[in-house]
DNA sequence: CGTCAGGTTGAGCAGGTTCAAATCCAGTGG
DNA sequence: CCACTGGATTTGAACCTGCTCAACCTGACG
């Protein structure tokens, strides 16, 4: 962080911008793309509660959650983050939150310093940065509507979320067990498995193997109000 | 619905002219001067579900709720906020939540549009929405922890809350009523009575009246499990 | 072929909801 | 000043959803 002088004209902050992009400062595609894809393997902690945040990271493939344990043992899931997805960003200072990989993963890592300083000379990034805080909390908001709501809707919200994520449409395969949904839920496992069951009997969902699912999107949505 | 007419006060005049002739641009503090505060009967809306998000607000006194109603007719809190708070940022474009006054209050009223170009120039401004909007993301992590949790930790960490952001310091007075309690929390007007009732024969509060409360927080922290 | 983790299913229990009624309390009009 | 009124709060009793505990099934892997 150096000694900023106060500009008097957007035209000349953003004239400034450009040449020296140009010529040093990396856009956001620089970034990424110079960021070297790091591999974690099936549930290794990428970063732990109460650790600094300093680094932002990105899901290259596999599927990341983060979480946090309570005093009487119960774990918590707040997100999942599936390939594509950035995460740790949840933080101020220290992360309240840890994050562990759900299976074999690649994960780009990226130091959140330099960006901050980046966001201060160019726009993209640091609208970049606003737009993926804003989906967080965006995210977080429809998490505690789904939290409201009765088993069978948190369910189907979830199932219809994920659909949504995920690349393919209709046919969906989830990375994470029974007892994961159910950490994020906010029920237990076998509560999850009944309302995968009882999907599947009255055709809203169909699989093949506990984790290939195949949703009938109109069917499910009459369980998520709203 | 939450149409604000523009009033043409000589507060704002002066303080751009005054900035102007400095050549600066005005800086937060002068920003929230300039913002006339605006009073709101109670069960006023500020602003509605679904309306564009032009503005910020902040809480001079009073206290407000966000909520969104399912189609089922069940309503959900989402957040209070209580004098000092500011609230508006929960939206990108449009606003996800309406919000309305839950007892007679002021408002101030900023543009948001202002205060992103500001932004862009002026890093103070720059870290205060980031700040906020962190702030409002840490608070929706904490209300998702809570209401995975059994009732009473609800109710506790409820009252726990709201005894850590109220002026005084365990001694409460509540704006909102049970059932805006039982909303938020995710539980009805009855169970959050039976709470209160239970956690005042325990010797956990002790009540003035149905709404004025007074806090043993030792007590309490034993039913909020982390 | 055995093992083990993850998943499914069943039976009984308990925490919260629902419906109903009693009580409190602030605001209103006489 | 006091009784009246309507909304908010409290309490009770029956019911139902989701939890607990327990058994069984499935599939991947040595």
């Amino acid at each position: 962080m150096g000694v900023h002088t106060k500009t008097s004209s957007p035209k000349i902050t953003s004239a400034f911008a450009r040449s020296k992009r140009r010529f040093s400062l990396p856009t956001w595609a620089e970034i990424i793309a110079a960021a070297p894809p790091k591999p974690y393997g099936r549930g290794a902690e990428i970063f732990g509660q109460q650790e600094p945040a300093e680094y932002l990271y990105k899901v290259v493939s596999g599927a990341v959650r983060t979480c946090s344990v309570l005093r009487d043992g119960r774990r918590y899931i707040a997100a999942f983050y599936l390939a594509g997805d950035f995460f740790g960003l949840e933080a101020n200072i220290t992360h309240a939150l840890s994050a562990e990989t759900i299976c074999n993963s690649e994960i780009l890592i990226i130091k959140r310093n330099v960006l901050t300083v980046l966001a201060e000379h160019d726009k993209d990034i640091a609208r970049r940065l606003s737009d993926m805080m804003n989906g967080e909390l965006g995210h977080a908001q429809a998490h505690l509507t789904l939290l409201i709501k009765t088993s069978s809707e948190r369910v189907a919200g979830f199932l219809l979320e994920m659909a949504d994520r995920s690349p393919t449409v209709d046919e969906i395969e989830l990375p994470m067990s029974r007892q994961e949904i159910g950490d994020h839920l906010g029920l237990t496992v076998e509560t999850v498995s009944r309302l995968f069951s009882l999907f599947e009997a009255i055709n809203a969902i169909s699989r093949a193997g506990a984790r290939h699912v195949t949703l009938r999107r109109k069917a499910l949505k009459n369980f998520s109000a709203s």
